[in-house]
DNA sequence: TTGACTTAGTGTCCATCATACACATACAAT
DNA sequence: ATTGTATGTGTATGATGGACACTAAGTCAA
């Protein structure tokens, strides 16, 4: 207890929303606390800051300490700073949302949390502190997000079908997208590259799979360019 | 110097950029430091979070005590949170952006700092810390806040003419709108009154007066509309 | 082998919206 | 009365968004 200031100081963590897609259910990664406040109670991943790391540094840390998730689709949020958000003492919390591939869901449950668990954006446990406020705000941004931004594909793996995407569309906006409309405007931004490979999975006629394409988006961006669903 | 914690603590603090309109050009609001670091340099108002107080709170009364400015609208923009983008020690800086109106230019410089000035976007002096960053990131989001949210209002006097709205724009985003086709536009989204009163100012027609319709706009919020020009 | 089943994949029409564009109007000043 | 200045208005065209139904390619079972 060696570090004294003038005036009392709020301290300082950082809370992620991490979202999934399994190819039915958007999906949220939620953490068992295994300390009080709020012990065994489902919260966001996410931790103290430490004074001599960056805001976004510790995010990626405590993903990786709590979920062993690592180099994701990160991006700030919201920052909370009520006064009772934490009953200890006063807390402000930067929140983050990130965005996971489902090759990346190797999360053995980490060190810090008790458990880590996967559940469904429509059916999400009672969660400690104001995190339900966090994940409200998170699922909006998102929704946001996709319609004017390709970041769909940071939740999809490397190979996709043009069905699968859309599939992640209707589970994120809650709502049905015609399949011929919905083509016709992805593929309008060309901005997807069809591969040499189809996906076949039942007894169906198989599907031709895509990959984005990150450096057409970059020169696209750079001019000033609108994607838009 | 009594307060201890276990680990040390980063510094809260917020800063404010505060747009303003002349009819002309888009303005931004500076301080003089009146202390160090960087006495005397121009900087964003701004100042350390108490702990009793929630990051709105203290955005609002730094506006008061640095630029006497009360009631105006304020939105949280962004942490930042890098190691040294202060000298003395590791601060964290909740940024937040506010519009007034020009009725609400009465800033007489306050307490806090030596002096407080308008800058026209274009012409703005070096900054302190990381504040030019900050302003930059906060242009950008009113550019995209402007488009598809009706706050335009926000920087207009109570009654204005539709040509002071254009010029508004055209300032803001840095562009020259048609003039036929904005008055369409806006008109059709039904939030203007027209009032009874013209403005005359100059050797020719009057200009129609109107007045924002914030209560038409929160019924059609609430039906999930899109403002967007 | 044939037929039944399942998902993939495709094109057109229509309504709506965005954009480009030019001239008459109302006032003040001389 | 003329000039100067900013206000105020309508149309035609191309682009875009949204509704909508059938064929294609595969598996499986009879």
């Amino acid at each position: 207890m060696k570090h004294t200031y003038q005036y009392p100081r709020a301290a300082l963590t950082v809370d992620c929303v991490v979202f999934g897609f399994d190819g039915g259910d958007l999906q949220v990664l939620l953490i068992r606390r295994a300390i009080p406040p709020f012990k065994d109670h489902w919260a966001l991943p996410g931790g103290f800051v430490r004074v001599e790391e960056t805001l976004d540094e510790a995010a990626r840390r405590e993903l990786v300490e709590e979920t062993g998730l690592k180099d994701v689709f990160l991006e700030q949020l919201y920052t909370f700073g009520t006064i009772d958000r934490d009953p200890r003492e006063r807390v402000v919390s930067i929140a983050y949302y990130a965005l996971v591939k489902p090759a990346d869901h190797t999360t053995a449950a980490s060190t810090d949390a008790a458990e880590a668990r996967w559940y469904p954006i429509n059916d999400i446990p009672a969660l400690a502190f104001d995190h339900a406020t966090i994940l409200d705000i998170a699922l909006k941004r998102l929704r946001g997000k996709l319609t004017y931004q390709p970041v769909g594909f940071e939740l999809l793996p490397a190979k996709f079908t043009l069905t699968q995407l859309q599939r992640l569309y209707e589970a994120v906006l809650g709502t049905e997208i015609d399949k011929r409309n919905f083509r016709k405007k992805v593929l309008s931004f060309d901005l997807l590259i069809p591969l040499k490979e189809q996906l076949r999975d039942g007894p169906h006629r198989p599907a031709q799979l895509f990959r984005f394409d990150p450096v057409k988006y970059e020169r696209l961006k750079k001019k000033g360019f609108l994607f838009e669903i």
